[in-house]
DNA sequence: CACTTGACCTGTCCGC
DNA sequence: TGCGGACAGGTCAAGT
């Protein structure tokens, strides 16, 4: 489900609901998709507070006082949603947007010690969450891997462009979508910024010029930013921290909606099929050459 | 090694 | 209304 923009809009939605906060219990259902086992749970997470909420790439990381983190992908579904003792009042203005919990979906569910309660659904059953030593972090294959992100003050765009020189035989958009070339980017920001920068996604990365790669670096961030600013992008499955949606697919361009004009020349969006994922572009703007 | 495809799951939507 | 198939914001393991 989610990409960087919102996985950062649930980071920072639950870096203010949960640092400080002591868990109390905890309760899982399968062993795949938290495979740590009961001892432990009982010595490393029943009883820890939680001193920060970070993240890298798509990956969220609750660090604890005991110096083990909860490390979280959410994949394609995933959720974390945590319920408060004022989330549920009659009358709240987002009472309809969220639905009790937890629900058939969660797979995992922190209490702590003030009785909120944090839930991890996923629908899907693809997304993971896992209890391990915060220094160790860093040493699981996914982090070894992983590319710069993408909105480091320090990531410049000859550094972007050049990290496509692993990828020059493939399209722009399977490069933009693969996880160690530069962290975070998702099919959504994918078809948002190559339709900003005017590049068409089946392009092989090895035809295109110093100013492509100029416009994509800058649209992608630009993308990303906004995305953020707006709280991600909702379908029937994303919410954040508090059970909101993002409003970003109300700025979307192209994602998800083929057939409409294209908002800067007015031709018909279309739906193709590149890397193995549905994608949106206007055939106007971005030309294959 | 680089690249593509299928698998992992469940729910929903669309055409018959 | 029921059913089959395609598809869904992501990564891996296998295959060529």
């Amino acid at each position: 489900m989610p990409e960087l923009p919102e996985v950062e809009t649930v980071r920072r939605g639950l870096a203010g609901l949960i640092i400080g906060k002591t868990i109390v219990s905890e309760w899982h259902d399968t062993a795949k998709g938290f495979p740590n086992t009961l001892a432990d749970v009982d010595r490393f997470l029943k009883g820890a507070t939680v001193t920060a909420v970070r993240r890298r790439a798509k990956v969220l990381m609750i660090d604890l006082s005991t110096a083990y983190s909860l490390v979280i992908h959410l994949k394609m579904t995933g959720q974390l949603v945590f319920v408060g003792e004022t989330r549920f009042g009659a009358g709240h203005p987002n009472e309809s947007l969220v639905h009790d919990l937890p629900d058939n979906s969660t797979r995992v569910t922190l209490t702590f010690d003030d009785g909120s309660q944090l839930f991890f659904n996923d629908q899907r059953k693809f997304g993971w969450m896992r209890l391990m030593p915060t220094i160790e972090i860093p040493n699981i294959d996914f982090m070894r891997k992983v590319g710069p992100e993408p909105l480091d003050s320090e990531f410049r765009a000859e550094a972007f462009a050049a990290r496509f020189a692993r990828r020059s035989r493939t399209s722009i958009k399977a490069a933009l979508l693969d996880q160690s070339v530069v962290a975070g980017v998702g099919n959504i920001y994918a078809d948002e910024s190559l339709w900003g920068a005017k590049v068409h996604p089946r392009r092989l990365v090895a035809t295109l010029s110093e100013q492509d790669f100029f416009a994509l670096y800058t649209e992608l961030r630009a993308v990303m930013n906004l995305a953020i600013e707006k709280g991600g992008s909702s379908n029937h499955t994303y919410v954040n921290a508090e059970g909101k949606k993002g409003s970003y697919m109300d700025f979307a361009r192209v994602f998800r909606r083929e057939g409409l004009p294209c908002p800067r020349c007015g031709t018909t969006i279309e739906k193709l099929r590149v890397a193995g994922r549905g994608t949106h572009i206007c055939p106007h703007c971005q030309q294959l050459l």
